[in-house]
DNA sequence: TCCATTCTTGACTAAAACAGTCAGGAATGA
DNA sequence: TCATTCCTGACTGTTTTAGTCAAGAATGGA
């Protein structure tokens, strides 16, 4: 269980486009020496942000990105889902859950453990947000006690 | 993020050696017939779970798998480690985190994040045991409310 | 002792995912 | 009209995943 470097790009490209966020577009070339990311490989992962309504971009000499909205209204999960389609896949064995084959449906002792973890590590990414990582807030870079709390009283 | 079919194999593996506890060692054979994991597939993992001294194995007629300890003493946690080697790894871009030449090295906004959601992670599987889920309790399989609330008044 | 059963080991392969790279084109503003 | 910058899609090499396969070694029973 890892983060691909997608995501870690991703997340570096919005944590610098959300600390300039309010001043001039920011063009891809820059984000790339800035946050270390190779150039070529920027633009795609920009062009997904951008199809995900994450940034907006324009062209032309003073052209680049920009935040589409205010980064303490921008979460990981959407980062995540613009760039990886889901934050958390589950499976169940050869095939996916729900799946007609799967021999468990309905029964399966297994998938609910998994589902909790989905549940968990989405809860997570949906409540840090480009703000709170920026500010890198004891609390909000990482596990807000607050939800950890709701998830533990049962919702 | 997702887990990989290795995993949930193992798993299963290990739940329904664990419903045989006590009794005669099962054959991988028959593991993967009540599991539905290929039976090729089935041995590898068996020797994963053998060498992280999970399972013991006995040959000849009568030989088999059987859990090397109690069911409750065998967490996710050891068996994803067994399998996989660890519950969740770091990266920074294109570097291991700590790599020298991590040019966020001391500094990252974004690494915290990281490690926190794999605190998160490696927490869940080491609280969910092979009695719990075999059990089914409403807590004990998913996320057991006591460790979020430990985690939540910050640990 | 012979033999069926079962584990053991390591090599092998096909497919998918990951991590980029590249080239040609279209819009924009100076 | 020209430099800048985004846009799109195809292409490639590596790694991981998910198996498959075959030869061999231990074990217990006939």
């Amino acid at each position: 269980m890892r983060i691909t470097s997608s995501i870690e790009y991703a997340t570096r490209l919005m944590v610098t486009l959300a600390a300039e966020h309010g001043g001039d577009p920011v063009p891809a070339e820059r984000l790339a020496e800035a946050d270390n990311v190779p150039a070529d490989f920027v633009s795609q992962i920009l062009v997904k942000l951008r199809r995900a309504g994450l940034v907006t971009s324009h062209r032309g000499s003073a052209g680049g990105y920009a935040l589409s909205r205010k980064p303490a209204e921008i979460t990981l999960a959407q980062v995540v889902r613009a760039v990886d389609g889901a934050v958390f896949e589950e499976v169940c064995g050869r095939y996916e859950v729900g799946a007609k084959d799967c021999r468990h449906q309905g029964q399966c002792a297994i998938s609910p453990v998994w589902t909790k973890l989905g549940e968990l590590v989405t809860r997570y990414f949906e409540d840090v947000t480009l703000a709170a990582i920026l500010e890198q807030k004891a609390g909000a870079c990482g596990a807000p006690p607050e939800w950890l709390e709701k998830l533990a009283s049962g919702k």
